[in-house]
DNA sequence: CTAATTATGTAAAATAAAATACATAAGTTC
DNA sequence: GAACTTATGTATTTTATTTTACATAATTAG
């Protein structure tokens, strides 16, 4: 057969998939693993590996394992094989950005976004912008993988559609994937912010904690859960939805949304600035709350405290409920520590089973920007190296190859 | 090669796990869904279905699928081929039986369980059980596929044991599958009831459904999930703990747990016989309190559509968090029908978002005796038939069958 | 530096599976 | 009943993969 290097092989880089997905997805990162995992030959292995290895797909990481012999050669993704498109549509922005396999930025823009505009107009904006972002990648990184958004919204993940009452308004029903894949024919994945942060804090943080809940607290509360390794949807994508979970009391406060007593009403970032306002303070948003409780005001810090406790009263629910084993705290409010913390511990050790609270942990999330648009790039990377989708993307990259050695001899 | 019928071929025995494991779990039932699921050609699908044909663990069944050409011929896994031993450890009795793989029972008998015999003799009389039940099955149902128990009490599914405060005191820690699987040589699985009775209920009544929430509301309240066709276990097989979430009041009377305001002491039948108890009806148990609602009786039929309305303010959290397709409401109390589900119905409806309940069904449980018990069957077989673990049963099959045809020629 | 140890590659022979090309089976439609 | 349709089986050829057996590579231990 084919000998690597003596010019492409297409007929064994096109079987080398599964080997692909092995590595991409950290299942397995020597020959050694691959071989385990794979149940594969020795032989089998080493033809499929060196055709990705000469198709520039995988590479040879410098770092060597120890073996007592000959120290055991690691594999990984060529970061550097192709980028990807992502995007994270905020409420007032929208941050695009091509990646790398990395999975980081290579090139990025901001455009302003308006929702009035309606999903016609921007998605025709970022369209062009996603052609720029295109002419940027594309000589250092010749494949395009595929795009991923973000959306500040529920998001049926399956028909890659808006749904339910949203802050996109008329967003309902169009067919976001369809619109992009026709314009630059790749595979187009779309998700609610949440889910992608959740995701991206998993990925990035941690790693092997495989049921975890993430929190946002921000001017609004949202949550996101990894359960068994996976972003948890539920059956319509609409699974973490607590903010909006009531509990009544008799001065249960008005929510946006309508209904009286969630816990967003109370707890929420706007719900705190509406409590800090009333007592004089200038505040509307997450960030004046923040700005008062870091200049130690102690109205703004007590009222954080509450906003943990009651906090602390939904996720004990949910912990009672999905018995994660980690719980991350993440949004601007998760900027006031502990202040925030102790009041969620305080409920969920109390309220919990000791069962479900002897192994969880309830951390800060590390504040990063942008974790919404890495959350992005995971979600495209680890569907489209999929075992199950890994051959059509292999199949992609081979098309987008120049033929140069696809003739006789 | 080996041709049906002539003789045993273990060769084309041993390969054919897939194609067992894709007629066991419902994958494929006909011969073109194997070609279909299997990606293996025809031919090959054709040898080794006719080796697990002839070695009866599948067979054709009499139904046949109109095509407008030759009808497709069903398959299914032989119901006779082998049996599993599964018992149900219940709060005063346990009940075990041998059932075949369809699954139904086959022979069956109940042992008298007090708590405080400890796990070692319980478990012993158990194995003297299971041992007269092996004696009836073996003659029918040659091979001896497994053992699954159901326990009332949270276990750990992965390590097989019981955990956290529980019922069964001094089963903490308890290697229950180590000490059945050393007796009796087969796999062993262990789960806790309410997830076995959400099981069945998917099984048997919505498999299509496959994120669905069951309520089991008796002496107790208890909830199981499936999500994506799988028991959703948590980090520690805790989740679903939903009868001892709080919600505080002026009134919160006091838990069996030693909190305030738990839900079960609010809506379970204890709580409710509680609450007759108090206004001179003569009730303790769950079934007590559903006689007195059969008898119309104004004030018990009052508070268990007050308890409906309690267990619908929790229902509704879990449905906001996790966003199920389907409740399904069983347990003792369920008889109550319209009086237990409207009180449910009202507050789901009232406090979710109209996404997430848009496409919910909330249903009575039909009520099935052992439902556990089924449950328990189901769970064994799916694990045994897994595509991982399928070769391991297909080769114990092989040792278990006597070796007529091992011999040249 | 040498021996021991583990990692890795590959040619040749042996197997396993797929593709191809027919052939037959068992219904439906007319 | 004849023609058509889809399901299914199998011999033969071709292709893919594993096995076997050996060779080489790059470390650590001494």
């Amino acid at each position: 057969m084919a000998r690597a290097g003596d010019g492409r092989d297409w007929p064994t880089l096109e079987s080398a998939g599964g080997i692909l997905s092995l590595i991409a997805t950290g299942a397995a990162s020597s020959r050694a693993g691959l071989l385990r995992q794979s149940g594969l030959s020795r032989v089998t292995v080493t033809q499929r590996l060196n055709a990705l290895l000469t198709a520039g797909l995988v590479r040879e990481t410098e770092e060597t394992l120890p073996s007592g012999g000959r120290p055991t050669r690691m594999l990984a993704v060529n970061a550097a094989a192709g980028f990807m498109l992502v995007a994270n549509i905020g409420e007032t922005h929208i941050h695009l950005a091509a990646m790398d396999l990395t999975p980081a930025v290579i090139a990025q823009t901001t455009l302003p976004f308006v929702v009035a505009s309606g999903p016609e107009a921007t998605l025709a904006r970022m369209a062009e912008a996603f052609q720029s972002l295109i002419e940027a990648a594309l000589p250092t990184h010749r494949f395009f993988l595929g795009i991923s958004l973000s959306l500040p919204t529920p998001v049926d993940f399956k028909r890659g559609r808006v749904v339910g009452p949203s802050v996109l308004r008329d967003w309902d029903d169009v067919d976001i994937i369809g619109r992009l894949r026709e314009r630059f024919a790749v595979p187009v994945y779309v998700e609610n912010d949440v889910n992608l942060m959740t995701l991206c804090e998993y990925r990035r943080n941690f790693p092997d904690t495989e049921d975890m809940l993430f929190v946002k607290i921000g001017t609004g509360i949202g949550s996101g859960m990894i359960s068994g390794g996976r972003i948890f949807r539920g059956a319509q994508g609409a699974a973490g939805d607590i903010g909006h979970i009531q509990f009544l009391s008799d001065d249960a406060p008005l929510c946006r949304c309508g209904k009286f007593g969630c816990v967003e009403a109370r707890a929420a970032g706007w719900a705190i600035a509406r409590d800090l306002a009333r007592r004089g303070f200038s505040a509307g948003t997450a960030r004046d709350v923040i700005g008062l409780v870091e200049q130690r005001e102690p109205e703004a810090i007590m009222l954080l405290r509450a906003a943990g406790r009651t906090i602390g009263e939904v996720v004990s629910d949910v912990v009672s409920i999905i018995n994660p084993s980690l719980i991350v705290v993440g949004g601007t409010l998760a900027r006031g520590g502990d202040f925030l913390l102790s009041g969620i511990r305080e409920l969920v050790y109390q309220r919990c089973l000791p069962l479900a609270t002897r192994d969880l942990s309830i951390v800060l999330s590390a504040a990063e920007e942008d974790s919404a648009l890495f959350g992005a790039a995971y979600l495209l990377l680890e569907n489209l190296f999929a075992p199950a989708e890994v051959d059509r993307l292999l199949h992609r990259f081979l098309l987008s190859r120049p033929v140069l050695a696809a003739l006789p001899g």
